[in-house]
DNA sequence: TGTAAAAATGACTGACCGGTCAGTATCGTT
DNA sequence: AACGATACTGACCGGTCAGTCATTTTTACA
């Protein structure tokens, strides 16, 4: 018996440093983890605590040492997971040129919700949304609106050096927010995703944004050609 | 014994209309409405069929005797609430003006996943991704794909006639499907729609089809005028 | 009206799992 | 080494609820 995972490995050299109150972030973290990929894998309900717990090698009594209760649990990895990568993004310094500026923005939010983790959190935010709102409403402020404010400021630039026309500048960066997280949820969609070859995320994103582009192009000045559209 | 659902019916009794089965469908219909209802609240794991049994105005039993259990009534309900008006939208003959048939099917589009089930069917399936993936095929192959083929044949008319550029063609119902149903999905969460006022449909809806028929316009002629952009 | 079959009922059961806590191991200090 | 103090453990408890089935109600028909 005993647990042979951790015990007898921390030799008493000494003391370097006073360590005692880290093990708790990293318990934590660990345990985080764990919920992580088992509420991935089978959501709020589903997952049990034990599974959790094997996961994160702990034995179950331990998760209630860090989190008063398996919801809480949840909506801490929900939290954590979601404010990754988060900040450093925004906070990056403003280029001085806008249409780099934008290209670098569009940029990381595409790689922020394509990475793996996120269309998983999505999933789980959405699934339980009738139960927990404050999570969603957490969600959607932190990703959805954030980002659509960064984007619309990246994008008025745009127009103010007049890369972009004003003709479509209202809502546009909805719009762009659109076409990415649509995107994105229809990568992780494997039926989806197969069926309209989207393998290849680079390529989706440069087919979005020259899509959106297209749109935002200034218009011509009116010369009123009635159909000159031949190919 | 026996199959109840069709049984019975062969009878020489003289009675012309044996109305003997038509209760039936109408328990169906009548448990099938009650989960939608149920479900709508609580998801899958947290509806307890006692509710169901309740909102339907029956008994526990009951719903055990037309359903084998509580995920295939879930997913019986999600099927025929997803296929409820889809198949007459899709039959309707096509118009002879590409640019009238085009708005026609984005208005049905549009409407369809504005209806106040559609975000709901939309949420749970998302919830019960990992373990009914089936469904989530069947949602997006009868939802995504289905209205992406039928967009991208309004579209392609509408190149022919020359009122949509060649440019954008590739992709083009990818970007209107992301454009209609992320909207829609905003439309359905109160804190985004509040926050960029979504409310009226019609308006966002014009928005969009403003936003994707300048994405579309057919390119000017290639007079290549270097910065002639300024307003 | 009688009666047999079908339909509906809801009390019951047992598996399951979130949460608890008495007990054990480990660590820091003297 | 001895002694708290702190971290961890996992058997156990109790509530919950999907699914069952013996019983009751309704229906069909003579």
């Amino acid at each position: 018996m005993t647990d042979p995972s951790v015990t007898g490995v921390a030799r008493p050299t000494h003391k370097p440093d006073t360590r005692t109150r880290r093990p708790v972030e990293e318990r934590e973290a660990q345990i985080i983890d764990a919920a992580f990929l088992a509420f991935a894998e089978a959501g709020l309900d589903e997952t049990r605590l034990e599974d959790i717990a094997r996961l994160a090698g702990v034995a179950k009594g331990t998760i209630y040492l860090y989190f008063p209760n398996k919801e809480a649990l949840f909506r801490e990895m929900i939290r954590r997971t979601v404010l990754v990568r988060l900040d450093e993004l925004e906070h990056a310094p403003h280029d001085a040129d806008a249409v780099t500026d934008f290209a670098r923005v569009v940029r990381s939010y595409w790689q922020y919700i394509n990475e793996p983790q996120f269309p998983v959190l999505y999933r789980l935010v959405t699934g339980v949304l009738p139960r927990l709102p404050e999570l969603s409403q957490f969600f959607a402020e932190r990703v959805s609106l954030r980002w659509q404010r960064l984007l619309q400021s990246c994008i008025d630039a745009c127009i103010r050096d007049g890369v972009f026309g004003r003709e479509q500048a209202a809502g546009a960066a909805r719009m762009l927010h659109a076409l990415l997280m649509q995107h994105a949820l229809m990568r992780a969609n494997p039926t989806i995703c197969d069926a309209i070859g989207l393998h290849d995320a680079d390529a989706v994103m440069d087919r979005v944004l020259s899509f959106f582009r297209a749109a935002m192009r200034p218009s011509p000045p009116p010369t009123h050609a009635a159909d000159d559209s031949t190919h």
